[in-house]
DNA sequence: CTTGAACCTCTAGTCGCTAGAGGAATTACA
DNA sequence: TGTAATTCCTCTAGCGACTAGAGGTTCAAG
């Protein structure tokens, strides 16, 4: 099967531009070209993208996304920092989602005071954005 | 009360080129200058520093802080708008976290499933990573 | 063979800052 | 009052991870 960049676009569900984008950045190996030097890949490079997009959809930085490319290329090294690069991402995604909680409960709070009809003056949603005393967060 | 620029900073938590920033982005006025051109800020300014600060850290964008501060100069006016702005970002937030604890999901079970002392040629994350049939989740 | 979609490169813009250079003003202390 | 340390000034450039657009070329279908 060989794909022109669109086409891998639709197989991956990674953006023309962003494809370009990442061969430049070198995630990607540069493709063949047809004589008219337009890129044509192969299952390959579409099973490699859609591992960088896979990555990059769990929140891994293209950072980690290279180290554990890179990673990939000598498959007989034990994989301690494969998994050292995955749970710290774990960790992360842990904390940002302890962080959204807060502020969820914190907006929940101003939102809800608020109806809408009275002056602007009066409104609990800018008394609350002015003057952080209520809430509970470390924000 | 007068600030420098850096007595405002520690005042509010704004970092001083961020404060600058804000500045040039028209999200806080020019303060009075002294002699030698250094800025110095009074309490009002504080004031709305604290205001957009808040708001950065519930997750609101610039330009949605720029609407809330814009009506906040027409103090008269309901608050349809102010509420909405608020609810809109309760909404995204909710989403944010959905999504992320999908993906807390999907890594746990990765990392758990490796122990770090295998070959990377054996490693469920780099697996997993390369497949993305496993996944419940529609990332 | 023509037409229209998809492709090419290149530059610049997005968001919300952050870093650094090179120099001037202010403040604290002797 | 002198001087040294700190803070301040402007300006430009960089970050991550793309996205948008201009202006031109190639490909594939009919």
């Amino acid at each position: 099967m060989i794909y022109s960049i669109g086409a891998l676009a639709r197989a991956t569900g990674v953006k023309v531009p962003t494809i370009r984008y990442y061969e430049a950045e070198g995630l990607i190996d540069p493709p063949i070209r047809t004589e008219g030097n337009q890129r044509r890949y192969q299952e390959r490079d579409r099973e490699r993208l859609a591992f960088i997009r896979h990555g990059r959809d769990l929140g891994l930085s293209m950072e980690a996304i290279r180290d554990l490319l890179e990673l990939s290329a000598h498959p007989e090294a034990p994989c301690a920092r494969v998994d050292r690069i995955a749970a710290e991402q774990l960790v992360e995604v842990r904390a940002r989602i302890e962080r959204l909680k807060r502020l969820e409960g914190e907006l929940a709070r101003i939102a809800s005071s608020c109806d809408g009809h009275h002056p602007i003056a009066d409104c609990n949603v800018m008394k609350a954005l002015s003057d952080h005393r209520h809430c509970d967060g470390d924000h």
